[in-house]
DNA sequence: TATGGAAATGAAAATCATTTTCATTTGTGC
DNA sequence: GCACAAATGAAAATGATTTTCATTTCCATA
C-alpha cells in the first residue's frame, strides 16, 4: 500500500521543503535518478495521504508539496525582475489563527505573499 | 479593451456569485445562450483584471470566480465544502507594508489566504 | 532454490482546464 | 456603403495530472 518512496521524499527535502510534482521529477533526472513521472506523482499523493507532505497550490493552480512540520515562510517578490526574498510571518501566522478560531475554522492553513518593486528596478 | 462580456456577469450573478468557467459556460448553454468557451474565459479574465471579480481556486486547482465588493479583503475558505467568508485584513496590510519598506520596495501588494475545514465540515 | 501472487513501476495514452491561433463576424465612425 | 478595429468562437495546442496496462520486483512459502 505505502508507495511512499524514500526518494521522492529525500528529493523533495533537498529541495527546500517545498517543490512541484514537476520539479521533483526534473530535478531527479537532473541528478541522474532513474524514475518515472508517474512514480513520482504517486510516491506525492501517498505522502500527502499519510500527512508527510502537505499540498499546496501556485497562484496558477499548479500542485505544490510542502514537507508537514517544515517552518514555512513567506516570500516578497519583485514584480520587476523577480527576484525573492524569503520572510519570517510571525504576525500572520498569529493573525490566521484567530481569525480561523473566530470564525470556528479548524486544521487551519495559510499563504500568504507580497509583491512589489524592489531598490533596483 | 473591455471584454467585460455582460452576459457572462450575470450569469455569475445568477450562479450565486460563484463558479468556474466551465460551469458558467454549460450554464450559459443549458439556457440557450449562445456563446463560446473562449468567450466566456476572456470575459472573465477581464473581470479579473477590472477587479469585478476574485479568482480563487477548488481544491482540485480548478479556477473559481467570484463576485466581490470593492474593498480590499481576504478569505477564509473552507477545504471541505468551499464556503467562503469575506475577512478584513488590518493586521495583513500593516505588515506587508512594514516587510516591504524594510526591504526597500515599493507600490507593493499582496496577498493573503486561511483556508481550513469549517463547523459543519 | 523454485514459484505464485501481490505490489510497484513507468511508458504511453487519456483527461481536463485553460490558452492560443486564426479566420470570420460585428460594430462604429466617416 | 466602406474601411478598420474589436469581438467572437471553433479548433488546435499546451500543460498538469490521472489512467491503463504490460512488465518487473518482492517476498513468503512450498
Amino acid at each position: 500500500m505505502s508507495r511512499s518512496n524514500p526518494r521522492v521524499l529525500s528529493t523533495l527535502e533537498r529541495a527546500g521543503g517545498f517543490a512541484s510534482a514537476q520539479e521533483i521529477y526534473r530535478l531527479m533526472q537532473r541528478e541522474g535518478e532513474s524514475i518515472g513521472l508517474t512514480t513520482v506523482y504517486r510516491a506525492l499523493q501517498s505522502l500527502v495521504n499519510d500527512k508527510i507532505v502537505d499540498l499546496l497550490r501556485r497562484e496558477d493552480g499548479e500542485a505544490i508539496y510542502r514537507l508537514c512540520g517544515e517552518a514555512h515562510h513567506h516570500h516578497l517578490v519583485c514584480k520587476g525582475c523577480g527576484d525573492t526574498v524569503e520572510i519570517e510571518g510571525g504576525a500572520i501566522e498569529k493573525w490566521a489563527k484567530a481569525i480561523a478560531e473566530e470564525h470556528g475554522f479548524r486544521d487551519v492553513g495559510h499563504t500568504a505573499e507580497i509583491f512589489g518593486l524592489c531598490a533596483k528596478c
